[in-house]
DNA sequence: AGGGTCGATGCAAACGTTTCCACAGGTCAG
DNA sequence: CTGACCTGTGGAAACGTTTGCATCGACCCT
């Protein structure tokens, strides 16, 4: 037998394909008696309704989409944790696009992919797009939300990244630091990502506000992993004569790994180099890293949040709705500066 | 306008419904002018077929379903990284079901979610799944494939737990070590997670072999984090007088946190104390850990492969099949030993 | 030249729901 | 007592493809 269909159920329920149809997505209109009795055939046939059939009939997906650079970094995994956890309370999909470094198939996620009538809306984290291709996501009428990047056009969840990345080096000059250097994440690496650069923008700012200088070869750049950024601080903190007495690492794995470095030199944290992080990665305890905590698991569910409600409230999506769509909010995540025992004043 | 239909390219190229749809699926049978014109007429429209339409018709998905424990870990995240490429490149989708430490997640997942004819296939990661629920997914005539889990009747990609554990063990006993330490999971976290087990059985083994007797004391458990770890471990190593001189750990994760715990008491590893790990982290190249590389990767991205391979070569899915469902088959993945720094004879 | 083949094409029937519309009774107010 | 209205129900038209089947030339072979 293939699986029973509505129809078998209508049959044993003594029912018409609309009532059971009705009865079994809680519809109004329906006699308690029939519900009950589509609900107890139903039961018994173990029906479980076709996902293209109703889709394609409702317009409705029950799915979004959420496409992210790479799923092995832990910003990016918290928040499709965040977002899996939503998504799946409200009885929806996750469709998951970790595109990774490939251009070629950014590219095919974008056209093949992501248009293609079956996702009720897109969650994109730390992605540029181009105005042409915003455009192009937008005429299919799906609402977007973008997490940690700019997307001109659609809601955004996001940090001010120059900001704090300013008042994290703030905390170090404040300190009495002025010999600092930044750990700054690959821009090559990935040119849907724009954070390292709003973060190494906040911090020359506040070196030059206070009228520090910032040395060239102390802006170094890693790939923001731990290893990646061991590696390079390595390199950064060999030269005992002329060494920098703080980092500020453009991300918790990066400072992670610089201090791991400091400790290979027998440098002490914090009292011969003080670091800090940026993100609030759970290893930072660990270390007694001070860093600026945000909520990437609490972004990615915000964001589900957002567009559940906007589903859930809209008509059917890719129809014309009566409201007009939904104004693009560009809302600040809140932060939480942590400070722990990765900073101090510097030596003498 | 609503987007453009099948219909609306059809009428532009000058041909019927049919030759279109099968001059852009890359069907045989098409003329190469017809393609071309159909091609042409698709792209000007921009026209991008309804994916519930076409699964419908046709009873192929183009999507695979992914069932992990928790996106967050170094292990399941890796096995994503590895399904996601190897599926984005046969254009197929994947969705993505974290379900946590949640029973009744877990429960809706496997009820609501993967029944519902919308997945051709289904990983699952580290899953014990019961008899029954078994039955249910075969019923579905969905090929399953496991990993790191044995389900039983479904193909099942994984490594020996307990005999590399056993080889890990016999590392340290062939070093000279007899005061053996073991940081195996909690056991509770996660009822679907019998590696824990597996591996301590391996430990067991290893050490009742060679005649050590294993104290109760020096088995503890942590949640696989390396943080979880680092403070199970600075309890096991705090008593200086009765210390072990090697821990093996579950994980790289624990392992790593063994190692700094250690470093915290100024014990050096390897000369004090030597750690072994089992997983292959990337992170233990920073600590030399030594360890048993599997390759996460490479294990999501076979059991992509295979699927594709059964789902490429079978007739549409859900159908019955000429050929008998592909037998189960049970594929034990390469591992490797990995010597790096951080095991070492004893201390005298 | 005629019958047979074969490639290219179009028609229309699925696929399995949701939902619009019509309709039957029953209730209620005037 | 009658018309207006509401509730519950069923018939049937979407939804937008894929694909089996029939058709129609063109081409080849004897």
């Amino acid at each position: 037998m293939g699986l029973a269909g509505i129809k078998d159920v209508a049959d044993r329920a003594g029912l018409s394909i609309a009532t059971v149809s009705r009865a079994l997505s809680g519809k109004a209109n329906v006699s308690t008696k029939s519900r009950q009795l589509a609900q107890a055939a139903a039961d018994e046939l173990g029906f479980v309704p076709s996902y293209h059939a109703s889709s394609l009939a409702s317009g409705r997906n029950h799915n979004v989409g959420l496409v992210v650079p790479s799923i092995h970094r832990w910003y990016f995994s918290s928040v499709v944790d965040g977002v899996s956890a939503a998504l799946l309370d409200a009885g929806y999909d996750l469709t998951l696009y970790n595109v990774g470094d490939d251009p070629a198939r950014r590219q095919s996620v974008l056209a093949d992919f992501l248009l293609r009538k079956r996702l009720d809306a897109v969650i994109a984290v730390s992605l540029v797009l181009s105005e042409a291709e915003i455009k192009q996501l937008l005429a299919v009428r799906r609402p977007i939300v973008g997490i940690g990047g700019a997307l001109a056009g659609a809601s955004t969840i996001r940090i001010d990244d120059a900001r704090l990345a300013r008042t994290a080096t703030e905390h170090l000059i404040g300190l009495g630091h002025s010999r600092i250097a930044h750990l700054t994440g690959d821009a090559e690496l990935n040119r849907d990502f724009k954070l390292p650069g709003l973060r190494q923008a906040g911090f020359e700012a506040a070196m030059a506000a206070a009228g520090h200088t910032v040395r060239p070869e102390w802006q170094v750049s890693a790939d923001f992993t731990i290893q990646g950024a061991y590696a390079r601080a390595r390199s950064l903190l060999a030269t005992a004569s002329e060494r920098p007495t703080a980092v500020f690492a453009a991300s918790d794995e990066m400072a992670i790994g610089t201090i791991l470095a400091a400790r290979d030199f027998g440098l002490r944290v914090p009292q011969d180099l003080s670091v800090i992080g940026m993100d609030g990665h759970e290893l930072g305890e660990v270390f007694g890293l001070t860093t600026i905590n945000q909520d990437a698991r609490g972004q990615g569910a915000l964001a589900a949040h957002m567009l559940l409600e906007t589903l859930g409230a809209g008509a059917k999506p890719g129809t014309k709705r009566t409201t007009p769509a939904p104004a693009a909010t560009d809302r600040e995540y809140p932060t939480e500066f942590l400070v722990r025992s990765s900073t101090a004043v510097p030596p003498v």
